[in-house]
DNA sequence: AAAACGGGGAC
DNA sequence: GTCCCAGTTTT
């Protein structure tokens, strides 16, 4: 499930990781969904983990309690579509079943140059059907994970290495002589760009953390509070006083005007940061964050491994760090200010 | 059928 | 900047 549209060395570290923490079903069923979206904490599509996490009880709680090994029992699991069933069943039971993976997807349009669109559910239904026909009675899993490896080392999106390819006197477009043409994709709209302004509070040592809610963004993950400044910046002041009614947090901005992008698949978020400190503990949290909704509690924390945390959020706090530091031994003279 | 859902690396 | 990754679920 960790390898659901993420590359495999971004996986490794957290799959090691994780099954240290987890090396049985029943610790993971066992285990809060907090501990599990931590180990996710940076992964990106924390849905996974809780589904992952779903997945761990309902066979652990099952009577089998067991891994179903079947392709028609394993997609009814959560998280667990066309593609990770198939790897499953076949990898690991030798089910005659395809694994569709976008390498699996890329080879076969170009095998059968096929002028589809691949961003249509249409197209990738097509391809799961052709594929079926093609899976081997022997050695299913074998023949899915040579199909993968074949995408991801000389199918390449670009560049394709077709003179090595052992399938090139097969490949219908490599004989158009226009292999990078597929698969055939519709363009993407560009993503909306999204302003937010986050304040990194310090108090005792340690930063406070609001909950995000369920639904959306980053659900139930854990973040510096976040205001979202659709119109023009917003100034320290201000930052102070919205924090302060909102908080109910008597809190003195420091730092300012830390500016940082990040791309998401859909948004691009566009933080300014201001460091923050806090006189008194907050009262409450009604803060509506940088979206829809509103946060869900507080929390101090001295360290961002006490919960999880999305990437950006560590992100925010390093860029804080780097910047006190350089503001420190003055190497910039003019951070402020501006 | 289309949109939502993260983040990083390659070019 | 753009594209894509060992995709799935929801609207």
């Amino acid at each position: 499930m960790m390898l659901q549209q993420t590359r495999v060395e971004s996986v490794v570290a957290y799959f090691q990781r994780f099954l240290r923490r987890f090396p049985t079903l029943d610790s993971l069923a066992a285990a809060s969904q907090e501990e599990v979206l931590k180990l996710w904490s940076g992964l990106g599509y924390y849905r996974r983990a809780r589904q992952l996490h779903q997945a761990s009880r309902r066979m652990a709680g099952g009577r089998e309690k067991q891994i179903p090994s079947t392709y028609k029992e394993l997609i009814k699991l959560p998280g667990v579509g066309r593609y990770t069933a198939g790897a499953i069943a076949s990898i690991a039971f030798g089910e005659p079943v395809p694994a569709l993976d976008g390498n699996v997807m890329r080879v076969l349009t170009r095998l059968l140059a096929l002028p589809d669109d691949l961003a249509r559910q249409a197209t990738r239904n097509k391809l799961q059907q052709i594929a079926a026909t093609l899976v081997p009675e022997k050695n299913p899993g074998d023949y899915n994970q040579a199909m993968m490896e074949l995408g991801a080392t000389l199918c390449t999106p670009r560049h394709p290495a077709c003179g090595s390819c052992p399938l090139r006197r097969l490949c219908r477009a490599r004989d158009a002589g226009n292999p990078e043409k597929f698969p055939v994709k519709a363009a993407r709209g560009k993503a909306p760009r999204v302003k937010c302004t986050s304040v990194v509070v310090r108090q005792n040592g340690k930063w406070l953390l609001l909950r995000r809610p369920a639904g959306g963004l980053w659900e139930h993950l854990w973040e510096f509070p976040t205001l979202s400044r659709s119109k023009q910046d917003l100034s320290p002041a201000e930052v102070q006083r919205r924090i302060g009614r909102m908080l109910g947090l008597d809190a003195q901005v420091k730092s300012q005007d830390i500016r940082l992008r990040h791309q998401l698949t859909h948004r691009r978020m566009e933080y300014r940061v201001f460091a923050a400190t806090a006189i008194r503990r907050p009262k409450k949290i009604s803060l509506p964050l940088c979206g829809p909704g509103r946060y869900e509690a507080y929390r101090w924390v001295a360290d961002l491994d006490e919960v999880p945390v999305a990437g950006i959020t560590r992100k925010i706090l390093e860029e804080v760090r780097a910047n006190l530091i350089t503001r420190r031994h003055g190497k910039i003279a003019k951070l402020d200010g501006v």
